[in-house]
DNA sequence: ACCATATATACGGATATCCGTATATATGCA
DNA sequence: TGCATATATACGGATATCCGTATATATGGT
């Protein structure tokens, strides 16, 4: 039974996933792992110009991932629940699964292609 | 220290995120949770164009979310690593506890606007 | 009011993603 | 070999995403 309510549910979690799906946004994630830091802060931490910074803290903030405070000049942005990190955690795992399996892959496909001389 | 081997970490991680960043992968992932399935099953199930099926299984392969077993004419699918699912579940998780925090927004903002009779 | 600094947005362009469908390939069987 | 079914890929187009930079806005201090 597909009621269409489990397609709109589908859709609301692929777009949870775009918004971890680019390096610049893990990466700033990451940074606030450990607590709020200002804008300039995650500028000069990740060297990436302003403008590209203060846009993907837009996406996660519209998203829902951090949440802001400002004061004075400066607005410190910092994770709005933990089990974003958790989720990244999750993602880490799973890639570091895939990476073993691909050596493992890797190794065996080395080993044959050595025990056949030399691939085409 | 950025190292920018951390930087090809975060482009693989945010990879593996961009996989699950689509509605229609989702529910077949979900799909093949219970176990596999050929690719028939997943059109008769979902009701996708076996064309968009297929090629979501070809993007899921590719990397190494699922794997196949072949049967004579049809090819049977299934989750190549228990993580995904677990990784499934926290994002799931992650969604429901946005919808409780925009829950709450919502209700305070109807009634913050129905204090103030009525928002231009 | 004016300036300096911090942050957000607008603009134009390059690239990636996804779609539906049409077609190709693979396998089994008569 | 020829046909039927299952699966994979190719094609063309629409939309989304991301970038770098330029510019706008906000806040505080003089």
């Amino acid at each position: 039974m597909t009621t269409g309510l489990d397609l709109e549910l589908f859709k609301l979690k692929a777009e949870l996933c775009k918004t971890f799906a680019d390096a610049r946004r893990l990466m700033i994630i990451n940074c606030l792992r450990d607590g709020e830091l200002s804008v300039t802060d995650l500028v000069v931490r990740l060297e990436f110009p302003q403008g590209v910074v203060s846009r993907h803290l837009g996406v996660l903030r519209q998203r829902g991932i951090v949440d802001t405070r400002r004061n004075g000049v400066n607005v410190y942005y910092r994770l709005a629940d933990s089990k974003i990190i958790e989720a990244c955690d999750t993602v880490h795992d799973l890639l570091m699964q895939q990476v073993a399996r691909n050596r493992d892959l890797a190794e065996k496909y080395l080993t044959d292609t050595m025990n056949s001389k030399k691939g085409a």
